[in-house]
DNA sequence: GTCTATACACCGATAGAC
DNA sequence: GTCTATCGGTGTATAGAC
């Protein structure tokens, strides 16, 4: 019997973002992100016609644009620098959400996804370290740059961690940690 | 024709952690492993008869003894704290060597991988947590145990954005850092 | 200790019914 | 817009010759 459409094309890139987060682009399979949606592969191809890569796109745009939301637009909103970084820091909290979080630009950087989305991960790390030294600048910080390359470093590092322990406890004691300074 | 053995053991998981890092547990296929090595796929059953599992524990194995050699053991040696730190940063830049260095553990906890050697990787980590904590312990640093924390995030950190922008210069600009405190 | 040949499952993707 | 059925290819793993 067909199924009816549970998910929004957005509330399927969420489902989606799990499995491609866990595998990676090259381990996440068809039946996993079929099964993720509760659709059958055919299906898939109908919400996503240029398969795999088409979907892991999607993922990626999601993605961006909840980097954007909770992480980057809070660094270039109103008020002082200081509290600008402090609002960035807890979207960075709410954009790494769940019990074990898991950064998807590192998993898709894996194999051939490094080819397929670099460019893409690339920018969007830059105009997060752009971001964070423009709002340590107007804070008054000194060496602004090198700041933000240090607070990416970290969050990064701690996600890392948090996939070792599996849990989200280092995330959430790094971001601690960076909003003290 | 029959090729002759061109590496010993060793050489065989320097070949296939390549392939390991770079694509990770799922997706490291047995052609590529087998091309890494130059050898057949049938041939590399002879090597590691429980296939892939197989191959990527002698990996982690091989990266362990790297990581006692490189960084844990200036940690433990003798002199003053303050000097072993900083021989087991330089120790950390050659553990992670070539043009784009990535760490194992990370392609690794991917997918399958997490369930096969997440233990592993995590008393790796916690031993090297350890190590710097110690050292800096003897060294008369304050808060030894966050400071280590600290350490490994920025590195595992610098690992991500080194695969991101595709090369080692963050990992090298990192260390430089946390050498100068 | 290497190889060719093969087994069988699953891969990503498509055709076409409903 | 969903599905079943199927395609050709590749996946991991094994058998057995040399």
């Amino acid at each position: 019997m067909p199924r009816i459409a549970k998910y929004t094309k957005t509330g399927m890139a969420e489902r989606l973002t799990l499995v491609f987060k866990a595998y990676g682009y090259e381990g996440a399979s068809l039946s996993m992100l079929a099964d993720a949606v509760g659709l059958s592969k055919a299906s898939l191809y109908h919400h996503f016609p240029g398969g795999k890569v088409d979907m892991a796109a999607h993922v990626l745009a999601h993605s961006g644009a909840r980097l954007q939301r909770f992480v980057l637009a809070p660094l270039l909103g109103k008020g002082r620098g200081a509290d600008r970084i402090g609002q960035s820091l807890e979207g960075t909290a709410h954009y790494y959400d769940g019990d074990m979080p898991i950064c998807l630009m590192n998993s898709l950087l894996l194999g051939e996804g490094r080819a397929h989305f670099g460019a893409r991960i690339e920018g969007a790390v830059a105009a997060w370290t752009a971001g964070l030294a423009s709002a340590m600048r107007e804070a008054g910080g000194e060496e602004p740059e090198a700041w933000s390359h240090m607070v990416i470093e970290r969050v990064q590092g701690a996600l890392v961690l948090c996939r070792v322990r599996g849990h989200r406890w280092p995330l959430e004691s790094c971001l601690e940690n960076l909003g003290q300074v």
